[in-house]
DNA sequence: GAACGATTACTCGGATACATGGTGTCCGAGTGACGCCGG
DNA sequence: CCGGCGTCACTCGGACACCATGTATCCGAGTAATCGTTC
């Protein structure tokens, strides 16, 4: 099991977009070039992320994608499943219930402590990204990241962006 | 992204063993009978649970498979990871630094919050699978099943178990 | 000079092929039990 | 009656096809800026 390459696509657009002046919007032409990543592939996903309400899209000339809210709100948890999907980790297919002696029965509705146990752990899972949103992730790439780097990746941003 | 159904199987079959008498061997034929399964596919999966040595194998007649430890030695990520593989969920092919203006430099040594954040989360799953032992499986399910039932599964096994 | 309109270039969006890994199956090697034979 | 041996049936183990999901791509629809024309 391995999580799909667009989250990680996913996640680093969004960092990016939250970096930009508000209401100022990146095509994804510049967003592919920044990250050397395939365009056509990565529309994909930011059309993934548009479809859940992280970011918007302007048509046109000088269009291009924007947040649709501020960095504060946005969690990782909704970037993930917005591009991995909803729903779980785990499908339990209740297997303790096929036993050839098993008869109609309303025990069997309780789900086995495997399920639950697979659940709780993915829980875990949920809640440790649910509280780190996408402002968190901008001010450790802030403070981790030199101040020649920070500005060379500010003015390269710059140079594609759309102002309206 | 989803774990492999063969991840419930082997927990339950792991459960199901953590249930025999001690020395006593289940072959493949009966665990899959019992949870109506592959038997061919399901002997896959018993294979990956004895190279991770939480399960042994009896070969010849009377053969059959036995848990290598205590059900209390034993955690579901243990079984987990045997079949579904030890390699991350996330998989950070550091993106950020494919940017057209990155040069040769140190400071990208040091991994990016979101893939410090993806292994925080990622973390907290293994550590709730990590404490939970198959033998709490098995308390839960003595515990949430009826009497008849359990006598019932009981008998069934008892008559293609095999003693020493 | 200003306003209107057609053109145009650029954007996103969904429908379409390819590849990798999980799913499922098969046959062969190995081993211990069983039955037979001889002492 | 007891011990040894050959046969056998049953077990696991790894090598071989199939299919679904993720990966990657293309072309078409839509939109706003731009330029030219006209008043």
């Amino acid at each position: 099991m391995k999580l799909s390459e667009g989250v990680e696509w996913g996640l680093h657009c969004v960092t990016v977009l939250a970096g930009l002046p508000p209401r100022a919007t990146l095509p994804t032409k510049a967003l592919a070039e920044y990250h050397g990543l395939s365009e056509t592939y990565l529309a994909k996903h930011l059309q993934a992320l548009t479809n859940a309400g992280i970011i918007e899209s302007l048509p046109g000339p000088k269009g291009g994608y924007r947040l649709r809210r501020a960095p504060e709100e946005i969690t990782m948890l909704e970037v993930v499943e917005a591009i991995d999907g909803r729903e779980p980790l785990f499908r339990c297919a209740e297997i303790r219930q096929r036993s050839p002696l098993t008869q109609e029965s309303a025990q069997y509705r309780v789900p086995c402590g495997i399920h639950i146990a697979m659940a709780r752990a993915e829980k875990a899972w949920r809640d440790a990204l649910r509280t780190q949103t996408i402002a968190d992730i901008v001010s450790h790439y802030q403070q981790s990241t030199g101040e020649q780097r920070l500005q060379e990746s500010a003015e390269w941003i710059a140079g594609r962006m759309r102002q309206i």
